[in-house]
DNA sequence: CGGGTTTGACCGGCGC
DNA sequence: GCGCCGGTCAAACCCG
């Protein structure tokens, strides 16, 4: 595992959000939050929750983005400052590889429901392995067998992923989990090669990408795949927990599973200024905390008109933007 | 020695 | 059918 960045742990205290469940505004009404500032999302729980096990669930994501179920979406923010945080949902894996054109079959496919199996091609060929490829010994004779357990025809479901990108410089991004890297390829069109993670927990089969967009180099995308079915290991080392979603997000907010009422609409609108004063990407910045800003787009159009060249600029399919993933700011 | 990383090979899907 | 390419495997290696 590559080093974490620090910037991410090293933070001052914070909101323990135990007694904000309510989703106050938490003092942070103008939008826009300064450098020195924690940022403080009023419920980020729903989200914490697709992080921790139920993030490839549409209905949390929904829940937490107020998305349309009929189209999966993403988010799209980025930071000025140490990290710049791009989250996103769905199910290209392209990310920041515009060549890269979409080969959706061969993902995982653990149905999305209990998230506990092993992708079905991998389970049928060695259940230890999560535990240390190594250990399994049969080897040779099966050295590639592979059938991967795919009756032929039958096209393994898309999973949705979640991604996000962080401009940082290390690749692989604490997120709180404990991670096994077990692969490694280059990517067509990219100088960075993109690294394959795997949940070390028994059984469980989350996945996750990194790579470098080759566009800009300082932005680490990261795709999740899957869902944890155990919590939070819970001796990580410093605050490792806290940094889940790139830094977006403070050890109490992961921890606090109970903030189940977390508003999407109420936290863009709290966090998000008005793009249309704000930068010419169209974005929000707010910042996370520990210099990390979080820049969001806020509402449709200006994902459209705005961030798209923007993703296209990170390498980001445009496709990959679904507008219903940002409700409109309150007022 | 256990656990993680590296790395080359293999597999399967997809486009031509 | 073939080649390309993403994804995965697993032996070898590394490290604390």
């Amino acid at each position: 595992m590559s080093s974490e960045p620090r910037d991410l742990f090293y933070r001052s205290q914070f909101y323990d959000d135990d007694d904000d469940h309510q989703q106050q505004q938490h003092g942070l009404g103008s939008s826009s939050v300064s450098q020195d500032h924690q940022f403080d999302p009023p419920q980020m729980g729903t989200f914490i929750d697709c992080l921790n096990g139920g993030f490839m669930d549409y209905n949390s994501l929904e829940k937490a983005f107020g998305m349309s179920p009929a189209t999966s979406s993403e988010v799209f923010s980025s930071i000025e400052g140490n990290q710049k945080v791009i989250i996103g949902e769905g199910d290209h894996h392209n990310l920041g590889s515009e060549n890269m054109v979409t080969q959706n079959s061969s993902i995982s496919s653990s149905s999305t429901e209990a998230g506990a199996e092993e992708d079905s091609c991998k389970s049928t060929k060695k259940d230890g392995q999560l535990k240390g490829s190594d250990d399994g010994g049969d080897g040779e004779n099966s050295k590639k067998i592979s059938n991967k357990g795919k009756k032929k025809g039958e096209k393994r479901e898309k999973e949705p992923r979640f991604a996000f990108m962080t401009k940082s410089e290390v690749d692989h991004l604490e997120d709180g989990y404990r991670w096994r890297k077990y692969g490694q390829k280059a990517v067509k069109n990219s100088p960075y090669p993109r690294s394959y993670y795997r949940c070390t927990t028994q059984k469980c089969g989350v996945k996750k990408r990194v790579e470098r967009s080759f566009q800009d180099p300082s932005i680490v995308i990261t795709t999740y795949e899957g869902q944890h079915n155990h919590p939070l290991p819970t001796t990580l080392r410093g605050n490792a927990a806290a940094v889940a979603a790139a830094g977006m997000f403070q050890p109490s907010m992961l921890m606090s599973s109970q903030m189940s009422n977390f508003n999407p609409q109420e936290w863009f609108g709290t966090y998000l200024p008005s793009i249309n004063n704000n930068n010419q990407q169209g974005s929000s910045t707010t910042t996370t905390g520990a210099g990390s800003h979080v820049v969001f787009p806020q509402n449709m159009n200006s994902i459209d008109q705005q961030y798209q060249q923007q993703l296209h600029d990170y390498g980001l399919l445009q496709d990959m933007i679904v507008p219903s993933m940002f409700p409109k700011r309150e007022p």
